[in-house]
DNA sequence: GGGGAGCCTGAGAGCGCTCTCTGGAAGAAT
DNA sequence: ATTCTTCCAGAGAGCGCTCTCAGGCTCCCC
């Protein structure tokens, strides 16, 4: 392998010193026209590429910012489009800023450790932390150390630090009261798990707009996966066999869900309508497609990285989320 | 924020000088033992963590890899867990390793140059290439240039690279054979585009069992989306009624030709059985659920990053991949 | 007891880069 | 013409670490 040429041999080749050569591949203004060209066209003969290693050695910088997973590695990129979505708005963003991104799955073993270590340590500019547990310590204790954290998704407990999070409330009350509007009656909810942000927001929702339509609640509680919807919505249908709707507090559990109705021979929508959360791929492949409620990950991911790259305020922000109206609440 | 700590804090604190302080640190074992704790003491009370860019700058090694992803990033993260799986594998294993893993999603527009710019520079001590379409230059070009490469998927154009890929043909041929000993007798194939080396490959092994079954093939090609495999298996039905089984190139597009084979009003698998390829989540969920190929991405991960990392034989290596039988090819 | 051999520790030279500081030239102001 | 200002290029000091090399100590063998 053909030694990559240092700033020093551009230099050499350009006829400049080492501190002007540096000058022109950083884009400093002062330097004068015909000796910035020099040295452009040294670098590119040489196909000089910077040391980053050297140069974060005296800039203290590191270019790069880290997105950790702190979910066990097995369930972060299962089915569901969130993390994908936050994935690929950070990855553009950062790349626009020529950052890299260090990706980290911190599976339960000590991955937290580990990356307090490495991000404490310099290796990083910053973190996002895609947290789904509100409860985190690595945010609060990143933070002390000085290194700037933003948290995708509002942590239970109430901080100062900066996330961004999702219109979850808001989001569930829309899509309920589509539920109420549908001249639906008895709305049941298949809530998701309480000690997750986007689980306890969902309910709220859900819980606001009862309120306000003069009805009695009726929930279930599931854990987010399909199974748990299934089990949810037959342990629904017993408790009370008038339910006409179902708010399910995601897609997956919704699907679930769909099953148990179809076993029981509930027609969806006629008998029974049905409304979940996220819209995941086969939200809309379903038979009949399920309404649900989208969310701008993408946008969430780059939110999340301009305000790590210090591009955009680090603030406490919400994204709105979209009612998206399909079969499973309107009859075609 | 205050300071990190040098090792030469470290030494200055245990009373010695640098270069013990950094065997020390880096577990060399001609250390005298009461030395040797002073130092990790010393550590310890520090909080000292080293700087990788300096240990980069005289080690010339980065202690990270890249992986990459060439396709548009917008379609990389989509449903297919073939990606996942094989950033979770590959995370794990990097992880064991104590190295970083920087995630590159390249999409169209110059993300080569990026790519190729940051893994000549000595930030990354290798390169795994997530790439779908065999032609892409950019393992080529790397390798070239001395950095390790690894492919997922074999090259469409022969070469020496080391590469991981799944045994889409012998899991084909499996899929197919399936349909034979069903008693199935006239049996097409949706097929997936032919620029990519999974579309290839899956399609010669349905070619394979026909002939050796001495079946006519009837192919419609689609491009691995669902409303392509829904086209696909229109124009199957309008092409020959007598349809009576499906091998499909991927489950999306098998999802799609369910759905276009209930339009049509047969039934599944009692008029026309189906079988996938790849056992995205959704494919267990389908009803009935889909009989599919399943790929051990994880796997694949590892093996990937082994092999970068210089753990195992850089080699070309073909992973078993393994028949599902679920609904839809036996009737319950 | 003398001379190696072996082992551990410390000194010091960089890795490639940025950035401050200084020097010198050119232009502006007196 | 002289001084001041401005502007640009170069010299040089490190950033924090690793690693070679040399020195000094202990231990063993003759």
């Amino acid at each position: 392998m053909r030694a990559r040429p240092t700033l020093e041999k551009v230099a050499a080749r350009a006829g400049v010193s080492r501190a002007t050569a540096s000058r022109v591949v950083n884009g400093s203004m002062r330097v004068a026209p015909q000796i910035r060209e020099a040295v452009t066209r040294a670098v590119e003969e040489l196909g000089y590429v910077p040391n980053q290693a050297a140069r974060s050695l005296v800039t203290q910088r590191a270019d790069s910012i880290a997105l950790v997973f702190p979910e066990p590695a097995t369930r972060v990129f299962s089915e569901d489009p969130t993390f994908s979505g936050i994935i690929r708005g950070v990855s553009m963003e950062i790349e626009e800023a020529d950052k890299q991104l260090v990706l980290m799955l911190t599976g339960l073993s000590g991955g937290y450790q580990r990356v307090e270590r490495y991000a404490t340590n310099g290796h990083v500019d910053g973190v996002i932390i895609a947290s789904m547990h509100g409860t985190d310590p690595l945010p609060g204790v990143l933070a002390r150390r000085g290194v700037p954290v933003v948290c995708s998704g509002r942590p239970s407990v109430p901080s100062s630090l900066p996330y961004v999070d999702m219109d979850n409330v808001g989001g569930a009350e829309r899509a309920v009261r589509h539920l109420v509007e549908g001249g639906r009656r008895r709305i049941a909810a298949i809530a998701g798990p309480q000690d997750m942000i986007a689980g306890i927001d969902r309910l709220a929702g859900y819980r606001s707009v009862l309120r306000d339509s003069d009805r009695r609640s009726i929930i279930a509680v599931g854990d987010f996966t399909r199974d748990s919807g299934t089990a949810a919505m037959r342990q629904l249908l017993a408790d009370d066999p008038e339910i006409d709707a179902v708010f399910v507090a995601n897609d997956l559990m919704a699907l679930g869900a769909m099953l148990a109705l179809r076993q029981a021979g509930r027609r969806v929508p006629d008998d029974v309508a049905l409304v979940g959360f996220d819209d995941i791929p086969a939200a809309s492949y379903a038979e009949p497609a399920l309404t649900t409620v989208r969310q701008p990950t993408e946008e969430m991911g780059r939110r999340l990285a301009r305000m790590v790259l210090d591009l955009e305020e680090k603030a406490q922000v919400m994204l709105p989320t979209e009612l998206v109206v399909r079969g499973s609440t309107t009859p075609p």
